[in-house]
DNA sequence: GTCAGTGCAAACTTTTTGCAACTAC
DNA sequence: GTAGTTGCAAAAAGTTTGCACTGAC
């Protein structure tokens, strides 16, 4: 599917959502939407303030950022992620499902994907309860992180570890 | 293994992480650890530190709580979540391994054991990456909710979500 | 015209930091 | 004795809230 017709159809299922649940239209919940769906990858909302108003050229406050984000989610058009100190979001309509592995040291996040890890996960029997969604994290050091230690260990005193 | 058995295991354990790493064995960070493998299931910082004011009657400040959960971490005797707004925290060696399921409405955070997944997960190949441990957490509506959410429904107007 | 939504600043919450006092080594 | 630690209070960072103004309906 091309992007800008995933951005038409999140843009009806928001649409269809404000109206079922009583809320308006602004001009500034679909601005967001727009630019939260031109982002690859994840992205906070200090980011999204800010590509907003340097990309876009749409200046809105941060406290409309935050609740609207409220409203995508319910809308079921964007994930919430908590790896870091700051929530990450990221666009959820017609992505691929993924995984997390995040480097504890440099604290770098990237996606990988697995089938197989998938299915097994999206078959799993819950009693009583309803899932919706779900979020693997694998923790560990990254290969560049890797190199630079063993850099490090070779080179100076083999004591500390900070 | 017996819980005593547990708490003078991690002691070690510890005792050997601060001297392989230069710190000191001060009694505050002994009567931390302790606390914490007193605790079962998930706690946040504030948690822990009425607790130690009240059941162990041994006050340290927050900013010491926050420094030596960081000690324990390094040292694999406690793990970091980030489901809710503050970090949650858990004691990590002897536990079983398990999964969260957590409910978008309540918040209440459940574990679950299921080794087919555990072992699905832990024998996922990854490229360039070494990893030193994972969570799962799944999504969706708790029992209770569900009821309590089916109740209203039927009682009430149908109209709002919230 | 009305009330939900917005921007702004202030408040709040959680975590980090600077510094003087303390203590494990 | 002297660094590493602690407690405290202040600061920082992220998020929420109260209020007056605006604009979608």
């Amino acid at each position: 599917m091309e992007i800008e017709d995933v951005k038409d159809t999140v843009k009806q299922i928001f649409t269809e959502y404000l109206k079922m649940n009583g809320h308006r239209k602004t001009p500034e919940r679909y601005a967001i939407l727009d630019t939260i769906y031109s982002i690859d990858g994840h992205f906070d909302v200090d980011m999204l303030y800010s590509r907003m108003k340097d990309h876009e050229n749409f200046r809105v406050s941060r406290a409309t950022l935050y609740n609207t984000i409220i409203l995508l989610i319910n809308a079921k058009l964007v994930i919430k992620h908590q790896f870091s100190s700051s929530s990450q979001y990221e666009k959820s309509y017609n992505r691929d499902t993924h995984h997390h592995q995040i480097c504890m040291q440099c604290g770098t996040v990237m996606e990988f994907q697995n089938e197989a890890l998938q299915s097994v996960i999206e078959n799993t029997k819950l009693t009583r309860f309803q899932s919706s969604h779900y979020s693997l994290y694998i923790y560990g050091i990254c290969a560049k992180c890797d190199r630079k230690n063993k850099r490090k260990k070779k080179n100076n005193n083999p004591k500390k570890e900070k």
